[in-house]
DNA sequence: ATGTATCTGTGCGCTTTAGCACATATATGA
DNA sequence: TCATATATGTGCTAAAGCGCACAGATACAT
């Protein structure tokens, strides 16, 4: 039997690729794609969801909203992981919203396949709850970054994370958009892209960002991004 | 058949005492009393889980320490959870520190018997995922909290969130512990919490925290806690 | 081509918190 | 009883970040 594969194999999600052939085809019949821009809303605070949703070129962004407005994001996926771990938690509903950061494609999968595959107990399900730890990790880094590090930080562990999750060195994202991510105000955001634009690590123009030496980024994130991304290679790698 | 119990009812842990009857009766045997005493430490960063931990009267608080020293609170369990989460969730260790909160006791089981039941796919399954989803919200909402709200409102989340846990109104911490906790300086402890002397809403004496007036703490608090409470109620309430 | 909306850069005063120093108060143990 | 360790309170200075105002600069639509 082929290895299984859509039309193309690069933009394929990372959990479903690792699951065996003879489980990947018993899903593929319920997988359908499509297309997110920059912006969309992926579910709401509390809302219902129908499917889950593996990215294959979007980047979601897990956000939560304060009654005053201010914003802050708790996580990111791409395709390394799946949007709407509530349906297989158990759940329901989350408490947050989750919002298209980079448009592109997703496959989605109805909430009914999922559990049913879930509650087989195989790899899929094994798949799925490491990806949760793994996120459970990713939340908790920026719960610890956003107590004790710096704004251009985050800034770099946040640009990392995000290239690491998009095929290319572009990133589409207005500094206010950042700014509501990391729970910052827009000028601070200015204030630290102009200091990595100084030193030539990315360079900024109206909401295209471009990575340009992400060495030099490296050197100024904190810890925070290699925690994450060693304990995604660990579970998921 | 009577409904189970261990020597003291109230001292139980919750989510075992949302198990139905066979269930629990099958793990019961497994189960073992355990004390811990204040600053015990329950695992380490990356360190091997043997058992799992089902705290009855004992507070755990999951904690990450950068390179430098510097500490944050992530998460927060008593009898309302479980740690080591990692042992069903597949990771196997967890990226973070798990340390006594507050002394008293838990009920620990060895991982091999909480991994089959949790294969089982039973209600034993169901309830550790949703506990697990909540104590998400709750790290999702530290993070925020972190971002956006002040030393004053975080300390009187973190006052809430315990004095949910524990069955008395002292509590018996430090103040440079608590700075530990919320990762700010002792001296921010000792401003927050004088402001809150002034209220009457605790009183503060070397170490011994009492909760005078819980009405005036949810005054000042963020509406961080109220989210937090909420989902654990909705999950496993 | 031009007007308008959007995005980025910059200055300034204010608040919060950090970092440090040190004073005071209470528990503990020899 | 007294020395010592521990816990809390307080007073500085400095830095980071906020809120606001506004000035360019660039894209977009008509």
């Amino acid at each position: 039997m082929p290895v299984p594969e859509l039309k193309d194999p690069n933009s394929q999600n990372r959990l479903l690729a690792a699951l065996p052939p003879h489980e990947f085809e018993r899903l593929r019949p319920a997988l359908q794609e499509i297309s997110f821009s920059l912006g969309q809303v992926v579910y709401e605070f509390g809302g219902h969801l129908d499917y889950v949703y593996f990215p294959t070129t979007a980047i979601v962004s897990l956000l939560y909203t304060m009654e005053n407005g201010a914003t802050a994001e708790m996580g990111l996926t791409g395709n390394d992981g799946v949007v709407g771990i509530a349906l297989f938690m158990g759940g329901g509903t989350m408490p947050n919203r989750a919002v298209i950061q980079s448009s592109g494609g997703a496959l989605r999968m109805p909430a009914k396949v999922l559990q049913d595959e879930f509650a087989r107990g195989g790899k899929f399900q094994g798949l799925l709850l490491r990806y949760t730890q793994a996120l459970i990790t990713q939340i908790s880094q920026t719960a610890v970054c956003n107590r004790l590090h710096s704004v251009e930080q985050q800034l770099c562990r946040w640009l990392l994370l995000s290239h690491d999750r998009v095929p290319a060195d572009e990133l589409v994202m207005t500094q206010e958009l950042i700014g509501d991510m990391l729970g910052v105000r827009r000028e601070g955001v200015t204030l630290a892209a102009g200091r990595l634009q100084a030193e030539r690590a990315i360079s900024y123009v109206r909401g295209h960002i471009t990575i340009l030496d992400r060495a030099k980024l490296e050197q100024s994130v904190c810890e925070c991004y290699k925690v994450v991304r060693d304990e995604f290679d660990r579970l998921l790698g």
